[in-house]
DNA sequence: AGTTTGCGCACAATCGTTTGCGCAAGTACA
DNA sequence: TGTACTTGCGCAAACGATTGTGCGCAAACT
């Protein structure tokens, strides 16, 4: 069954494409239709459940309703969360939304990019997983709408960003855990080409020198995987002096040091505190509930589409918006 | 900095928008194109960095390209890593993937549905939420291949399925829970609109009545959430004779009842032994491990994109596919 | 009777591709 | 010089929508 066309329709009625269109795009009146003819088209496109081709209309109108998301892996609580936000959100705005994984490699990102930018999506939302800002390039010259989401360029100052404050999250962990009594307090970090590893790092580091606290030698770990985190967090507890609280940095970097941590024996958060980066529901679950920064994923979802929707819709000024965590306070912190 | 087309390299190169194409989509010798005229060619959209309107290619071929995805909630461990899975294999046949949610309710999948459509998809692979295969007579209609991915309609023959052999899976479950010597076994079933909630059931009920044990008061449950689960648990805990098993029939119906017995103060698998459906990375973190039944996720996934796309292509018998579960072994069932 | 005005609609261009068909100029051969 | 190919490429239609322009006709004026 062919679908049906404004043409089709139109030799149904016996009048042109062009009032058909105008009759169902609702400027009858303004085109001066009569209402014998528009009751005529109406019907007729009404039983056969006629939808216009939006390609047809893409290639007219040099717009597709659709936007690109650009993301390290949906199979990621933390990313799957934000996705599922982005494309309700985008839904109300009348987008759909296309997606793309990197799985954390640059040349994915780039292969992900050109797919989207030859898709003629309207926008992008991507979350980088590449070091080089030189990616977005092609992007830019297009002038193709941009908002980098979670992760950005610290030396890029001209695409728009929706992130946490993730310096402040840092420090508010790291707070926590001091006002806990602890002192001895280790970080496992993810890939230190992102910037979020980055500044939560920083924030780490300069919340452990304003509390008088050495950071230097508890700082480890190279990547946002659980294996990475194990191999880290098995070397932080082997040290003489072993922390008394582990900061995870993110939600997969928290379930290597809990491996790491059975496997050695030692029990949450009677034998070892634990405090982790990305909120979840099952972290509700684990045993014991994990406290934890959580950040913003519905605002930050939010935020992206509308700023992006912003920005597709012509507003030129580009922001850079960073949202505040929260302290969830469950059980994984003892005070000693 | 607007896009490069057809028509602005072929001005550049002093030749017309068919000879560029042909060259640009390797024509060049069938077409008698000269060797001069096609470097040229090729060294000008090189220097262009010019991507070819998808958009354009889809009005004039009839194909976008483009698979739809109709699935309830991304933010779902299962459904992302199904997602995931999809995404990826359609990326490697060279498909993009624009997603759509569901919510589990019928109108979002009948918009959703719609707007596929309209956006001229190729295909959908769809996980369907309500329980009327109405929704989708208007795909057939039209003709767009479709295979039914997890969910299905028994009723329904006509539409290809990639689902787990769910019956099977249940008489899995409850023979692994009888073998290590329970007897009374409940069970916490989703929505029973859902084929998956009712096949598993059913698989518990027969697997039950041949081991001459009782099912009927045992099967509680209306709902694929924590909460309708969390009140179905409570439920039967309170029993008079309460169950030393529970079978949880999805992830979220595993964390409604993980904190109904929590609460009750009951541990796992000491009080009470728990065994459910989908597996998951972070089963491996709760406390205890979970035992569960695992879907062939990935197969499932893969299967789906390839026999969709053998749809796409014409292949025209329709298939029903029910991939063997494997039973995953772990620390939440205790022998007695 | 001639001019204006308003009504109801159709024509045709346009977006960027792909592709069947055919044309012009060159070469070969008789 | 005429016929017959070959070489190299352009023309134009088509995909399905949107939209500016203008045409034909009748009623209402002057």
């Amino acid at each position: 069954m062919a679908t049906d066309t404004l043409d089709s329709i139109a030799k149904k009625c016996g009048c042109s494409v062009s009032t058909v269109s105008r009759v169902l795009s609702g400027k009858a009146h303004s085109y001066r239709i009569s209402e014998k003819t528009e009751k005529r088209v109406l019907e007729e496109a009404g039983r056969a459940n006629y939808q216009p081709s939006q390609i047809a209309k893409s290639l007219r109108l040099g717009k597709t309703d659709t936007i690109g998301l650009l993301i390290p892996s949906i199979d990621d609580t933390f990313f799957s969360s934000i996705t599922s936000v982005i494309i309700r959100e985008a839904r109300k705005h009348g987008y759909k939304v296309v997606s793309a994984e990197t799985q954390e490699d640059e040349r994915n990102e780039l292969e992900g990019l050109s797919t989207l930018m030859a898709s003629n999506v309207d926008g992008i939302i991507a979350i980088p997983s590449g070091e080089k800002s030189s990616v977005y390039e092609d992007v830019k010259r297009r002038g193709i709408p941009t908002v980098m989401l979670d992760r950005y360029y610290e030396d890029i100052h001209d695409i728009d960003v929706v992130s946490t404050d993730n310096y402040q999250a840092a420090r508010m962990a790291v707070d926590h855990l001091v006002s806990m009594g602890h002192r001895r307090i280790g970080c496992v970090q993810g890939n230190s080409d992102t910037v979020t590893s980055r500044v939560r790092a920083r924030g780490y580091r300069d919340a452990m020198k304003s509390h008088g606290l050495e950071a230097s030698i508890m700082l480890k770990g190279s990547e946002f995987s659980i294996e990475s985190s194990y191999d880290s967090t098995r070397d932080m507890l082997s040290d003489n002096c072993p922390p008394t609280a582990i900061l995870a940095l993110s939600n997969k970097i928290l379930l290597g040091a809990i491996r790491s941590i059975q496997e050695k024996g030692l029990r949450v958060p009677e034998d070892i505190s634990i405090l982790s980066f990305d909120d979840n529901s099952l972290f509700n679950f684990l045993s014991p509930k994990i406290t934890c920064i959580a950040q913003p994923v519905h605002e930050m979802g939010l935020k992206a589409v509308e700023t992006l929707i912003a920005k597709i819709k012509g507003e030129t000024e580009t922001s850079r918006m960073f949202l505040s965590p929260s302290l969830v306070i469950r059980e994984s912190v003892k005070r000693i």
